[in-house]
DNA sequence: GTCATTGTGACAAACGATTGCCTACCGGAA
DNA sequence: TTCCGGTAGGCAATCGTTTGTCACAATGAC
């Protein structure tokens, strides 16, 4: 770096001031067209870069949205940070990214990061256990907070996700539709309200059905196609013998179909599977994975949205918005048979 | 926000000078200690939120790092992005992140965009075709650059990725071992660096055991599930009916045993495979993939660690660093048997 | 009693862009 | 000639921190 070029290089360059730079650039009808025109050229030729930091400190506008979610590994997430940006970045707007791991603690650095870079909004899914004053914190220093894929109780602010008890109910259905009896609900946690929501949705679709809810068919904890494939041996081993599962997401279906597979038996054939997401990755799965899609565009479009437009004013009305999942039926699950 | 909390809110609360409030929060040896305690207190108790912008147009340092890959989703960068994250988190430094997906458009814009926000420095996996006044756009305004997982040809910066011909020639070694003879090469690309090495090191392998190399063997392109998925297709109907093959990563052998599967054949036994990157996926693949480990936390520890070190005043020695591969075999490569 | 020395903390000038306010100038109408 | 409306562009204050330079007081050595 030879020399910074600033505004006042500009200015100098061209025997003008600063100002008339500053709104030259910025295309403010304040400066005559061709004026205008000299300037920008002046500035390309000089390597002029803008300075935010400067710009900012002055508008108090840094242009910086975060975007918090539990993993960003997670193709869930990377769905729906691949909607966000792309809304993001017709706006000319930077996203900032991080994980919390569901680490209410990395969460809240991640925040106060984002107040000291002066960031104009955060789109976050909650950790959990994520207190109140937390999303508060944001808020009281004037930005503004949309959530995604999860909610949290006690707080109004703009949420977009799927409906899980509607979504998970069309899995179960779709299994009691093909006879299917006993049917295992593999992974999730009660701590979300993601994961209550599911479950209940399974429960529901049972007793709708007059099948009796037995708890010791549920196998909380998976998350990972790690988690799934690990829990096919206990999910082999019930002494209930399911002859189906309703998993979490997807990544735990492929998971537990893996760990079928290892175990000898045929996923889709001797037992039925379902998925929840429809990631990119469920059709390409062997076999071809049954799933929910859970609108993970929707939310990140929505929500991206709706943030910029609270930005730019309007005040969007706060609140929960259900996207409406999808049944996708492929080849993981077919019609009850007996087990030889 | 009712109120804005700067220096001087907490100086006149405390009857100091906003030089004194400043030094202390910053620990600072030249104010007393029990002073520094007292205006640390009142600093919490107001809430106070520590302005970086402003800081950083006085210090021209942000505390920024960028990094942009070609993919955040793709578990290979994904992986890498992780060792970044844990060693910039202890060092107190924001990174930003993007995507370019191979544009080179989008990779330009995101590195203006992190010179406008004053980052420190940058690490790149640069996108296909890279020209290279875009590089040095970054050094030449001050922002260090580190590229990882792909060189650059006609600059020199230090770049951390694995030994590619090194560690595509252990993976066809591996598969002559075991007699296979008519080794088929998927996905990659003439266009990086890192696809002339691998396709370099599986040509040196074969020739090593003189085996002919039919460029035929060869099918381009794929890099991802889908695509591996999709070249099962025109891998399965070569003429020269290939016993095994050679993939670009692991998502593409993933994604061809699926293929594979999906036409019958049971991959591992009729057809042997091998990845490369060792993802966390590859282990529990069905069957257990066999592949190459490529490094990733070992480029993305070093990387950060360079970038670190050089913003500090030690300056790294340019150049390329190559982390060694390593094989690890598991069920998805057999000895060579006649198919039926 | 003087003179250093040390420890505290204040002053004020940056950093670079934005913007409300003001001036100068031009052409036209009365 | 005087006045008016309008356009082009300059001035200078401002955003919140940081930091080099100083000032002042207390201490201790001689």
């Amino acid at each position: 770096m030879v020399q910074k070029i600033k505004l006042s290089t500009i200015a100098e360059s061209l025997g003008l001031s600063t100002a008339t730079i500053s709104l030259a650039l910025r295309d403010s009808p304040l400066v005559a067209i061709d004026t205008r025109e000299k300037i920008k050229d002046q500035a390309r030729a000089l390597g002029y870069i803008y300075n935010r930091r400067a710009a900012s400190l002055r508008t108090s506008r840094s242009g910086i949205i975060g975007v918090v979610v539990h993993d960003i590994m997670n193709p869930f997430y990377g769905e729906i940070l691949k909607a966000i940006e792309s809304e993001l970045d017709r706006s000319r707007h930077t996203f900032i990214l991080s994980n919390h791991y569901d680490s209410v603690e990395k969460q809240r650095t991640f925040i106060e990061t984002l107040l000291q870079l002066g960031g104009d909004g955060v789109i976050m899914s909650p950790a959990i256990g994520t207190p109140i004053e937390d999303v508060k914190l944001a808020e009281a220093n004037g930005m503004p907070a949309i959530l995604v894929a999860r909610s949290m109780d006690g707080v109004d602010l703009p949420t977009y996700r799927g409906d899980d008890s509607y979504g998970i109910s069309l899995a179960t259905n779709h299994l009691i539709g093909l006879g299917h009896r006993t049917i295992a609900m593999i992974g999730g946690t009660d701590q979300t309200s993601t994961g209550r929501d599911r479950y209940q949705g399974y429960v529901n679709a049972l007793r709708k059905a007059n099948i009796e809810v037995d708890p010791n068919l549920r196998i909380p904890g998976p998350r990972s196609k790690q988690g799934g494939f690990e829990a096919a041996v206990h999910f082999l081993s019930l002494p209930q013998k399911p002859t189906a599962a309703v998993c979490w997401n997807d990544l735990v279906a492929i998971g537990l179909m893996n760990g079928i597979a290892r175990a000898g038996l045929v996923p889709g054939q001797d037992i039925s599977v379902t998925g929840y997401d429809d990631l990119e990755e469920a059709s390409i799965a062997t076999p071809a994975l049954t799933t929910v899609w859970n609108g993970q565009t929707e939310v990140g479009r929505l929500a991206a949205r709706a943030l910029l437009d609270r930005l730019s004013g309007s005040h969007d009305p706060d609140g929960i918005h259900l996207i409406k999942p999808e049944m996708r039926i492929r080849q993981s699950t077919s019609p009850h048979h007996p087990r030889a």
